[in-house]
RNA sequence: CGGGGUGUAGCGCAGCCCGGUUAGCGCACCUGCUUUGGGAGCAGGGGGUCCCAGGUUCGAAUCCUGGUACCCCGACCA
């Protein structure tokens, strides 16, 4: 009998839990909160990456590094930003240990204690601020359009393997405009790079809206995003571009000469995705029996298995493969060929389900006789025996199917669990089913605030697309501009 | 930081209440034979400071005291 996981039915966190483990996506580490990424996994990542970074580049991006830590008095530059993230910064105090008195291990040393703590980056606005200062005298000096790979730390309470780790690997872009409209236009481009990269790329349809205020980047005028859904019925925040006004060239003084020769303050804009993104990946399309990775992201896109009885059988099976796989790696298609002898069959279709490996090919003698290959695409878990010439076509045409299937398939989701709610009663009803909830808002953090005690639901964002007929708040009957969409949260 | 729970082989657990040979089971691992189109079968084998420290006792995985680590549920959050 297989070795299955538990069932999504049945328990979802646990489900996620055992698939991330399992399938060698990633594991907790030895250090409180953190999370070790394993090569599967990282490969996973690893294909985001570059797939983010040369979109970045398209938009006229270059990446740069700026340092980990971060001196205190620059993160309480920024009063709202401080407050924010105060309350989860490690924090440096000492550069130096010294052999215990009592002569077992280390300990710090008290003499070495810091004049003033630095803080583990839990972002790098105000780092990147005091060095943009001087970067920046004259209107010829912007836009400057910067990203960084790196990572973080945010101390938290608890942590889920991807969707909340203490330490987590993200990319930052920063920028600096000369105008208002420049930076919230670079604001909203770079929101629809992250949803173009998440519906196109990893097959995760998004919505993207505006939070409100109560759910704002801490120093931010705005706060734009892309939220998903998740099988389970609650949503994913996948990505945020931030709309920063004048607040930290205000707080670091950094100014420009305008054309006119007048002096003004810097506008900014900053966005970000993490590796939370390989969370939202796994929870919108796994299922029972393990990942299901959009051909786009799989490490390997193919995996051929074969079957046989000896070295004979082996030896020419192979040598069919190698045809095989020499015509699929032309056409840009990603194979391995799983030949270890110490594994049965059985264990290894097992194996690269678990793993979510889009198409799995296998032949055997019966295969060699008639000149086919057995054909199991990962999605639908359905296999054909096709005529193995001329194969790599049809699975090249396969994986553009499964990569639009698999998002089809969840957008379909989604849309079965979005619905229009009209009333407060019936939205406490309906919030407990999951999904989107559609409701009219007074606007105000008051109502927003009394629905996230009430029902833990929160405001995941305000749609910048779709209906904007106005009407009357569900909580308060003030008007209400626009449907939002609630949903509980990750 | 509040409220629960658990530390026994690489992993998952039983044993503890009611102290008593050599601490047991499943998975994994090693050896051999048979198997190979959906996580193989049989036989044999290796692997343990029973979280740490102290106490009670002729005798402690088991009882007592203190410590410590981790997990779950809240508050915090991408």
């Amino acid at each position: 009998m297989a070795k299955g996981l538990t069932s999504r039915s049945e328990n979802y966190s646990q489900w996620y839990n055992e698939l991330v483990l399992k399938a060698d996506l990633a594991e907790n580490s030895a250090v409180r909160g953190c999370m070790v990424i394993k090569p599967y996994g990282y490969a996973i990542w690893e294909k985001m990456q570059q797939r983010l970074d040369s979109m970045f580049k398209e938009t006229g991006h270059v990446n740069a590094y700026f340092p980990l830590f971060i001196p205190k008095s620059f993160l309480s530059k920024e009063a709202d930003h401080v407050e924010g993230f105060a309350k989860e910064c490690a924090v440096v105090t000492h550069y130096r240990l010294k052999t215990s008195p009592d002569g077992k291990g280390v300990v710090v040393d008290p003499e070495a204690k810091l004049e003033e703590e630095l803080i583990v980056r839990p972002t790098s606005e105000t780092i990147i601020w005091n060095t943009y200062k001087n970067w920046i005298q004259s209107y010829r000096d912007l836009p400057i359009l910067c990203n960084q790979w790196a990572n973080v730390v945010r101390w938290e309470m608890r942590t889920r393997l991807f969707l909340r780790t203490a330490e987590f690997l993200w990319q930052e872009g920063h920028t600096a405009h000369a105008t208002s409209d420049e930076a919230l236009e670079e604001t909203k481009k770079m929101l629809d790079v992250y949803a173009d990269f998440a519906e196109n790329f990893m097959a995760v349809p998004v919505i993207k809206g505006v939070k409100s205020a109560n759910e704002r980047f801490a120093g931010a005028l705005e706060t734009f995003c892309i939220e998903a859904l998740m099988q389970d019925g609650k949503a994913l925040q996948a990505g945020t571009s931030h709309f920063l006004g004048q607040n930290f060239a205000k707080a670091f003084d950094v100014k420009f000469q305008t054309k006119e020769g007048k002096e003004d303050f810097v506008w900014a804009s900053s966005w970000g995705v993490s590796t939370r993104l390989m969370g939202a990946l796994i929870m919108t399309h796994s299922d029972d029996l393990g990942l299901i990775l959009p051909p786009n992201l799989a490490p390997f896109q193919v995996v051929i298995v074969p079957i046989y009885k000896g070295d004979d059988q082996l030896a020419q099976i192979s040598e069919k493969v190698d045809e095989l796989i020499a015509k699929l790696k032309a056409l840009g298609i990603s194979v391995k060929y799983d030949d270890n002898d110490m594994k049965k069959p059985g264990w290894k279709f097992a194996e690269y389900e678990l793993k979510g490996v889009p198409v799995r090919l296998g032949i055997g003698a019966r295969d060699l006789e008639n000149g086919t290959i057995e054909v199991a695409r990962r999605d639908t878990m359905t296999k054909e025996t096709v005529n193995i010439d001329g194969v790599e076509n049809y699975i090249k045409q396969l994986l553009e199917d499964i990569q639009t299937n698999i998002f089809k398939k969840a957008y379909d989701y989604r849309a079965s669990v979005t619905r229009e709610v009209n009333s407060y009663d019936e939205f406490k009803e309906e919030i407990e089913k999951g999904g989107f909830l559609l409701c009219h808002w007074d606007g105000t953090p008051e109502t927003e605030e009394k629905i996230k005690e009430d029902t833990k639901a929160t405001i995941r964002c305000i749609p910048l697309e779709g209906d904007k007929t106005p009407g009357t708040c569900m909580v308060t009957g003030k008007p209400s501009v626009q449907r939002v969409i609630f949903a509980r949260a990750y």
